[in-house]
DNA sequence: CTTGCAACATACCAAGCGGTCGGTTATTAT
DNA sequence: ATAATAACCGACCGCTTGGTATGTTGCAAG
């Protein structure tokens, strides 16, 4: 990798994190040159605006790291045990900065969604990629699954959840409100298959 | 009322719905000016300082406004169908502006939570009042729900669920996505009974 | 060897922010 | 009537922000 390659991706990593924790509008340019131990000239050269800055973070960064992590989830055997392990183990390895800061996605539809059209359609897209990804997966196992499911509905019943359980802990800064909501999302998970 | 608390609440009103509208920092104290038709020496009369305002805010307009509406719907003969039928007019009444800017709480909880301790306490109690409502409704017909619930649980799961559904829906600029989740989480909160 | 452009650095800018302060008007108590 | 204070005004301040324009360095092709 080239040094210039190397340094834009040092911005991507560090804008990426600086985001994470403070939001993209009270991300300060200043203090990624200044982790980054840049100039502003070279930012600017690597992006045009602080918005594309954002942008790039969100496709290059955010968006391949998310679906990897949903990807392997849903590739188990059965989905619905793949998706339980999945979060309870989010719950177990989750940090205290990472209850703290929830989840970057959920972060800018929260924040950007309604403030940026960019932002806007790339969460959009964003998330009806990872609800084909629970409706492909759960159609896999369709012959273990109760009757008259909505898999659409139920795939963002779950992603819905899932958000609004990481927003809930922000304000508790522990991990026990978060364990309880997925907790009871994987009773609900587990209750779409028919009793056995 | 007073001239002078005439004009407090009315830059409490105003705050909130910028608030509302762009989130805490975001609100420009000029902005709450102009549309007040006020000078600053009058906001800083009766506030002392932007957050001290933004606390005003979420204690005398959004915390009353809330425990008023889950209040009423939870205050029914049956508290299950009393939910049911309060998320399911929330999406019939609810606006395109509602759709876009979200529940002031969540929001709230979403942008200040991590950001600022005075914020944070008074959300978990808020958080804390309402899942206190939930259980305690929920209790009054306990004989009809399913064994083995844990009430609490299952009162966070219901808040985490309606808060994402409306994160979620800001993307999609339309209620469809949020009528979707709100039809499945009443699935899941009717299922709470024992089959009749 | 030199020409040229990519890859930076630095100084600067206008705008907006929250907040302060001295002054003015209106109201109320004595 | 007057004194005191509440209620409000508006100019000003320091600071940070995203963004720009000019200048410098270094590598790489011709």
């Amino acid at each position: 990798m080239s040094d210039a390659e190397l340094t834009r991706q040092n911005i991507l990593t560090v804008a990426a994190d600086e985001i994470h924790q403070h939001g993209f509008k009270a991300t300060s340019l200043s203090i990624i040159l200044n982790r980054c131990e840049i100039s502003k000239g070279a930012l600017y050269h690597h992006f045009t605006s602080k918005i594309e800055l954002g942008y790039a973070v969100f496709e290059e960064i955010y968006t391949p790291m998310f679906l990897d992590v949903w990807q392997s989830a849903l590739s188990a055997d059965d989905p619905v045990e793949g998706l339980c392990e999945f979060f309870t183990s989010m719950t177990e390895q989750m940090s205290c900065s990472e209850v703290v800061c929830g989840c970057p996605l959920n972060n800018l539809c929260e924040e950007m969604a309604n403030a940026d059209e960019g932002f806007r359609l790339r969460i959009l897209s964003m998330q009806e990629q990872l609800n084909q990804l629970i409706v492909n997966s759960l159609e896999r196992i369709h012959v273990d699954l109760r009757t008259g499911l909505i898999l659409s509905q139920v795939g963002y019943f779950i992603v819905a959840t899932l958000n609004g359980a990481t927003t809930l802990s922000k304000s508790s800064r522990n991990k026990e409100l978060f364990q309880q909501v997925i907790a009871e999302l994987c009773l609900y998970i587990r209750a779409l298959k028919v009793v056995a």
